[in-house]
DNA sequence: CTGAAAGCGCTAACAG
DNA sequence: CTGTTAGCGCTTTCAG
C-alpha cells in the first residue's frame, strides 16, 4: 500500500507538496502538478482515510439512530436521510436501537469518541440527560431533548386532532387505539392527547391497547389483537399506525366485521404502503422527505458551525382520505 | 478534550500503561490501574476513536450497499445486517445506490480508503470488473462478482420453479411478469429463466412489463398499470415482488377483476408485508434472516483473516400459500 | 512556490 | 510490570 511518502519520493518532491496537490489546497507549479499525477496513477496511490480522519479531526460520518420498530416509516426516513447526507458530502451510518438502551447510549458514545462527526436520533429510550450535555451536533427528530438541541417534528397535535375529528365526523363514539405514548416526554405523544382531548370533547371512549414497540409483524398481531376480539367487536373505530391499521384491517375483516361500515379505521404515518394496499387506507400523513431534509440541512449547519439555527421546526400532517374510514 | 497523554501524566505513569489499562491487554498493576481509573474519571477522558482507527488499522466499519429500490426487502435485510454486525462488534455504513452508479463506485473507493473494512453488496449497477481485483473483505448477495468474492444467495431457480409450477397448477396460460431481468448476469435472474423455462413447457405464455427499478411507489403503479390495462385483462395471472403483487391486486381490483378467481397473483419475496394485507398475498418467501447472518457471519469471517470461506452459500426459499392465487 | 518538521492521539515493540 | 520510543499516514504551519 502506497502512502504519501512513496509518491513524494517518486514525484521528487516533499510530501506537503503531494498533498496540496491532493487536495488542491495552496499553490503548485504546472511541473510539480504533472510529476504528483505520474507519481500517484504509477503507484496507484490511494489517500489513506483514516490518517486523514486524525489530522483533519473529522470522519465525514453522520449517525442515525432510530427505534427498531420494524416500520415503514423509519425505513423511509433513514433512506431520505442517507441521500441527503450524502449529498452534502457526508456518510451515514446506522443503528437499530433494539430493545436495550445500552446500543442507543453506545451511538452517543461514538460521538464523543468522534468516530462521527454528529448524530441525528429519533430514539427514545434514553432519558434527555444522556444527550443534553453532549456538546457536539446533535438534532433530534421527534423527541425533545432540551433547548440546547435542534428538533425536527410533524404537526402531531393537529395530526391527532384530524384523526379524531375525522372519526367523530363519521358518528364513531367508542374508538380503539393501538399502541400508546411514549414513557418519555415528546411532541409524538401530543397526537395521542389530542386525540384523547377531542374525542372526550366530543363524548367518545377511547381504548387503548397496548402493543410492544418492537412487534409490528402480523403473528403479533394475528396474536395479540386475538385477545381483544370482543373490544374489536364492540368499537367502532381506530386509530393505530399504518402496519397497525393494515393489520387490524386485516384482523377484523377475518372476523367478519364489515370496513369502513361497521368499523372505521384511520392510521398515523401515511407511508406509501397505505396507498398501495387495498382499500388505500384513510391517514393522517408525516411528510417524511421534509422531515428528512430538515434533519439533514439542520445538521450539515451544525457541523459546518453555522449560526442561527432554528431549534424547533414543525412540520405540517395532511389528512389522506382511504377507504378504510 | 484531554488525550492519552493528560491522563498519563495526572497519573503519574507512562501513556504506554494507560494504553494498556484501556484495552485490557498486557500486564497491569494493582495501583496503576486504580491511579488510571481515577485520572480517567476526574479528566473526563474518553479515547479518540479516529486516532485509534489509525493506529490500529481499522475502523470497526462495515459498509453495506443496497439498490435503492424502495422495497420491504432491503428494508428488513439491511436492518438484520446493522444488528447482526452490530453483535460482532461492527458498526454498519448504508448507502442506497440511487440511479447513478457512481455512488456505488464511491463506497467501493470508501474500503480502498480505508474508511471502512469491509463491504457488504447487493448492489447491482457496476460490473463484476469493479470489485473483482480488490484485495480487501467483500462479499456479495445476489450478484456474482467472481470467484474470490463469496456468494450468498436465495435458490431462486426453485423460487422460480415453485412460482411457475404453482400458476400452472391453479390453470394459469397466460401470465404477465412485472419487472425483469437485471443487466448483469445475477443469481437473482435465474428466477426469471426457470420461470419462463416451466411455463413455457406447460405451454403458457409469459409477457413481462418492466418497471423502473427504483419506482415502487403507488403513483408510479398506477400510471405505468393504467397504460397495461388490456394486458392485465387479458391475463391469468402475475408473477412480481411483493410491492408489486399489492399493487396489482389493487390495481386489478378496481378493475373488477376477481383475484384470484380471475387473476392469480403470486409474489416473490414474502415479506411481513405480505402477511399484513388482506387477503395475505401467495408468495414465494426468501429467509431474509438467515441471508443477512450468512453475510454479517461470512463477513466476520473475512475481517477475522479467517481460511475455509464458503464461497458460494445458497439459502432455501419456500411457498406461502396465501388468498391471491 | 516548496519542504522540513511538528503535530493529530493512540498502539505496540522493546529494553529495562 | 512499566516507560521510552517509534510509528500509523496525512495536514499544516512556517521558514526558506
Amino acid at each position: 500500500m502506497a502512502t504519501i511518502k512513496d509518491v513524494a519520493k517518486r514525484a521528487g518532491v516533499g510530501i506537503a507538496t503531494v498533498s496540496r496537490a491532493l487536495n488542491g489546497t495552496g499553490y503548485l507549479s504546472e511541473e510539480s502538478r504533472t510529476r504528483i499525477e505520474r507519481a500517484v496513477k504509477e503507484l496507484n496511490y490511494i489517500p489513506n482515510e483514516r490518517a486523514r480522519n486524525l489530522s483533519r479531526k473529522r470522519t465525514g460520518i453522520i449517525g442515525v439512530l432510530i427505534p427498531d420498530f420494524q416500520t415503514p416509516f423509519y425505513d423511509a426516513f433513514i433512506r431520505q436521510v442517507e441521500i441527503g447526507l450524502y449529498n452534502y458530502g457526508y456518510r451515514t451510518m446506522v443503528c437499530n436501537c433494539v430493545k436495550t438502551r445500552d446500543k442507543e447510549k453506545e451511538f452517543i458514545d461514538m460521538l464523543e469518541r468522534n468516530m462521527v462527526d454528529g448524530l441525528i436520533t429519533c430514539a427514545l429510550s434514553l432519558e434527555d440527560s444522556a444527550y443534553r450535555y453532549i456538546q457536539k451536533p446533535i438534532v433530534s427528530m421527534d423527541h425533545d431533548l432540551g433547548v440546547d438541541i435542534p428538533l425536527i417534528y410533524s404537526n402531531h397535535r393537529i395530526g391527532g386532532r384530524m384523526a379524531a375529528e375525522y372519526l367523530i365526523s363519521q358518528g364513531c363514539r367508542k374508538v380503539l387505539q393501538l399502541g400508546g405514548r411514549f414513557e418519555t416526554d415528546t411532541p409524538s405523544n401530543e397526537r395521542y392527547e389530542e386525540f384523547a382531548r377531542v374525542m372526550s370533547d366530543n363524548h367518545a371512549a377511547v381504548q387503548i391497547l397496548d402493543l410492544e414497540w418492537n412487534r409490528l409483524d402480523y403473528e403479533y398481531y394475528q396474536c395479540h389483537l386475538g385477545r381483544h376480539q370482543k373490544d374489536i367487536r364492540e368499537a367502532d373505530g381506530v386509530f393505530a399506525s399504518d402496519m397497525g391499521a393494515i393489520g387490524m384491517y386485516h384482523f377484523a375483516s377475518e372476523l367478519g366485521i364489515r370496513i369502513p361500515e361497521e368499523l372505521k379505521i384511520v392510521a398515523y404515518d401515511g407511508t406509501a404502503i397505505t396507498r398501495m394496499v387495498t382499500p388505500v387506507v384513510t391517514a393522517v400523513c408525516q411528510d417524511i422527505s421534509l422531515l428528512a431534509q430538515k434533519c439533514t440541512d439542520t445538521m450539515i449547519q451544525l457541523v459546518r458551525g453555522e449560526d442561527e439555527i432554528e431549534d424547533r421546526q414543525v412540520v405540517d400532517v395532511y389528512f389522506q382520505k382511504g377507504g378504510t374510514a
